[in-house]
DNA sequence: TGTTGTTATGGAACGGCGTTCCATGGGCCG
DNA sequence: CGGCCCATGGAACGCCGTTCCATAACAACA
């Protein structure tokens, strides 16, 4: 692997972990998870595939990295607020809307957990559970609850964008999701038939938001 | 595709959908996620690739046949209980273990979203969310919160077990873990090093069904 | 400045994947 | 018995991640 020293100046367009990476993650956003192969890579760097190995160990740390860089941009700009509900509220809009922006991401934060990209989450998390005045053990439950939770969902919710093509606007997709779920058998799926007339006009992020009241509201109740 | 028709007896040694899924079931079981292929599928059923294709389209279709099998199974078997916090519980509990024995059926369940093995669940949630008196348009975010909770903290438990190879055990690989957490930037990190004291002994199973009742208990709450 | 050794590059090649194609065989119906 | 269609399975295609290795770029030293 590669440790580019001294503050000597290499060539102009020399190769560098963070430039592979920057460019995996164009790669990822504009052509979706499998576009993005060492030799698409190679070739928007100007390189063969070969050259990348020299900094990048494989497959797996790439994606590692990617999602790294991301979610900490994303921790990074999870605004201050007033209370630790509301900056739990913040982190947890912050996570699921990266990952609506970059479904990728969450596919690898399922893939390889316990990684950093998840530590960082469940530490700001976990600090916030502190500020809430939950007392020891309790802590790591309700911080790993909210974590599951929130990025349980934010993969749900990114997946559910990626069922139809991306010129299939919301409305419709709800539409047909509802039509698809009113057909199911009524002997078997009473419930599902029931709630499909709920769907249309389903607001996926308040609903999530929802869920995120329900676990604070257990929280408080048995604190 | 094919449609096996007929009373009449074909060749004994026949393929049929149902044959290639239990087969890619075994497969996924005993090798792992990639362990399955087309090949590996073929030899086993001692025949060639192209053969079935005429029963199964691609490997996607494959897999959400594999996974309905297996979910089907367990929603099959979950006891029949006296309140519907203990079915809910029952529920959980089903699909962890599922997802914990097979692996293979988490990663699927998000990747390919409200398919039939999604519904199946939701809808078992679905119908004991009704029993708790939970109102109108309340259930469908209550029975997704759920889901979206259960699901997404067996792929995490079950990721787990596969970060290290199957001969470390349990209490070995909670202490390597939380070794490596003692070891984060104190400045970074510091609510998850303050846990990571907590992390052997860590029970999964009663730590996911703690969060289970924190949101039912959040349900309860704002019924 | 010339030489030497390390760092970094990138093209070629390997084995394996999902999938397609098509020549062939088994079983039923006229 | 002859024709036909369902069903089979092996060969081939184009891609993938990864490895290998000849060689270019650069730093250090004579």
């Amino acid at each position: 692997m590669g440790t580019t020293k001294r503050g000597s100046e290499r060539r102009e367009d020399a190769l560098s972990r963070e430039r592979i990476v920057d460019a995996a993650i164009e790669l990822l956003d504009e052509e979706g998870e499998s576009g993005l192969t060492f030799r698409s890579l190679a070739s928007r760097l100007a390189t063969g595939p070969g050259a990348l190995y020299w900094h990048i160990a494989n497959k797996g740390e790439l994606l590692v990295a990617a999602t790294d860089a991301v979610i900490a941009r994303t921790v990074a700009q999870v605004p201050a607020v007033a209370t630790p509900h509301e900056a739990i509220r913040g982190i947890a809009v912050g996570v699921f809307e990266t990952i609506d922006a970059h479904p990728w991401v969450g596919a690898q934060l399922s893939r390889a957990p316990w990684e950093t990209p998840t530590l960082r989450i469940f530490e700001r998390i976990g600090r916030q559970v502190q500020a809430l005045g939950v007392s020891g053990r309790a802590q790591f439950t309700s911080a790993s609850a909210l974590l599951s939770y929130i990025v349980g969902v934010s993969i749900q919710n990114a997946a559910n964008g990626r069922l139809f093509e991306p010129s299939v606007d919301r409305a419709d997709f709800l539409d047909t999701m509802s039509a698809r779920w009113k057909q199911l058998d009524a002997h078997e799926y009473p419930f599902t038939r029931k709630v499909a007339a709920q769907l249309p006009g389903h607001d996926d992020l308040a609903e999530f938001l929802a869920g995120i009241d329900l676990i604070l509201a257990g929280i408080a109740a048995s604190r």
